[in-house]
DNA sequence: GTCTATAGCTTGATAGAC
DNA sequence: GTCTATCAAGCTATAGAC
C-alpha cells in the first residue's frame, strides 16, 4: 500500500500507483491487478472510473501535461518578443525540471513515463502530439522571432534535439550515474539546469542564428 | 510473412520478426506467438534457439550492437587526439546515422529498440550499460583530450544529451514530421546529419571549453 | 531442428449483488 | 461506488514424438 495515497479518493489512488508502475514497465509491462494491488483497491475499479486500461494510462499522462502546460505556457507569457534563446529554453523545461526535482516521485514517475511514449513510434500522435503540439507550437513561434533568419527546418530540428535530450534527462534511467562512476547523479535536478540550458541555447544559436 | 527473410535461417527470421515487433510495442507488448507467426515457424523455437522471450530480446539488440560498436570504435581509433569535437560526435553518431538509413528496415526497427531501452530505468545496466559502455567511455576519454580544462561532469552530462537526441532522433518516432506539417523528415537522415552534428558540437563547446 | 499438444498461469473486462 | 465471481482469451515455457 502507497503511504502517500492511503486518504486519497479512489481515482487518485489509481491514478497514484498506475503512474508508478507504468513509470518502471510500460504500458504493457503492467496489469491491472499490479495496479489495484498496489492501490488497495478492487480489480473492478479501474474500468468503472477510467473506462478501460487505455484509458486510464491516457488519464495518467493527462492529469498532470495540463498543469505542465499551464506552467510551460504561462513561463513563455511572461517573456516579451526580444527575449533571449536562454530565457526561452529555461521557459519551455524550467517547469518540468522544477516538478521533477521538487515534485516528489509522483512527478519523477510521469516523467519516466513521458520519456517512454516520447520514445516510441506507437504513442506519437495518440498522446504526445495530443497533450503537447499546442506548447511546442507556441516555443517555436517564439524561436522564430528571437532568430528571425533562420530557416524553418532548423528551428523544427534544434526543438527536437532539445526534445530528446530532455525526455531522457528527466526520464533519471540512472545510465549517468552509473557510466561516470557516481560522478553525476540523475536525481540532482540543480546539477542538471546548471548545464542543459547553456548547452542547448548553444546549439539553437548554432543552427538558428544563420551564420554557419 | 516477411518477405526479406523468406529464405533466412530460423533463428534469423526469429530474430528480424521479433527485432519489427519489438520496435512497433516493446518489450512487453509482442507475445512469442506474435512474433512466430510474423516469422513462420512453430510457437516453441524462439525458446529453443534462444532460451527464452527475454533470451531472444537480448539476441536482438546484441546483433546488430556489436556491428555498431566495431565502426564507432574504428571511427573514433581513426582520429589524431587533436580531432575537433564535430569529427568524434561525427566518428560516435556517423555509423549508426547511416546504418539507419542505408541499412533497410531491420536497422530502423534497431533503432527504435534502442530508443527505448535508453530511455527506460529498466533496462540500463542488464542492457544499455553492458552493450554501450565500451564505446561510450573511449568517446568521452578523446573529449577530455580534446578540452583538456573541462569538468568531469560536463563532459558526462554534454554525453548525456547527446544521447538522448541521438536515440530520440533515430527511432524516428514521426513526432516532428507531424510537429512540422510535414516541412521535415525524420526519415530523411541526410537532412538531419547537416544539422545534428553542430547543434551537439556547439553545445559541447559551450559547456565543456572552459569560457563560460 | 522441428512440430504438436498442453500445462499452468495471467490477462482485460464485465455481470450482478449490495 | 464498491465487491465478488467469473469468462474467454491470451501468455511463456516445456515434454515428447518425429
Amino acid at each position: 500500500m502507497n503511504k502517500k495515497t492511503d486518504k486519497a479518493s479512489t481515482p487518485q489512488r489509481i491514478l497514484d500507483s498506475a503512474e508508478a508502475l507504468f513509470a518502471e514497465s510500460g504500458y504493457d509491462g503492467v496489469s491491472l491487478r499490479m495496479i489495484t494491488k498496489l492501490a488497495g483497491v478492487e480489480l473492478a475499479l479501474p474500468n468503472y472510473h477510467f473506462g478501460s486500461k487505455l484509458g486510464l494510462f491516457r488519464a495518467v499522462i493527462q492529469r498532470r501535461s495540463v498543469i505542465l502546460n499551464n506552467e510551460r505556457m504561462e513561463a513563455l507569457n511572461a517573456l516579451s518578443d526580444r527575449a533571449e534563446i536562454e530565457d526561452l529554453i529555461e521557459a519551455f523545461i524550467g517547469p518540468f525540471l522544477r516538478r521533477s526535482l521538487f515534485g516528489g516521485e509522483g512527478w519523477r514517475d510521469y516523467a519516466r513515463v513521458v520519456a517512454q511514449i516520447a520514445n516510441s513510434p506507437r504513442w506519437t500522435s495518440e498522446i504526445m502530439s495530443a497533450e503537447f503540439d499546442p506548447v511546442a507550437i507556441e516555443f517555436i513561434r517564439r524561436v522564430r522571432v528571437r532568430f528571425p533568419v533562420a530557416k524553418t527546418e532548423d528551428v523544427y530540428w534544434s526543438f527536437h534535439f532539445l526534445l530528446g535530450a530532455m525526455t531522457m534527462t528527466f526520464a533519471q534511467t540512472g545510465r549517468i550515474d552509473l557510466l561516470s562512476g557516481d560522478t553525476c547523479h540523475g536525481s540532482d535536478l540543480s546539477e542538471i539546469h546548471l548545464r542543459m540550458v547553456p548547452f542547448l541555447s548553444a546549439g539553437f544559436c548554432r543552427l538558428c542564428k544563420g551564420s554557419t
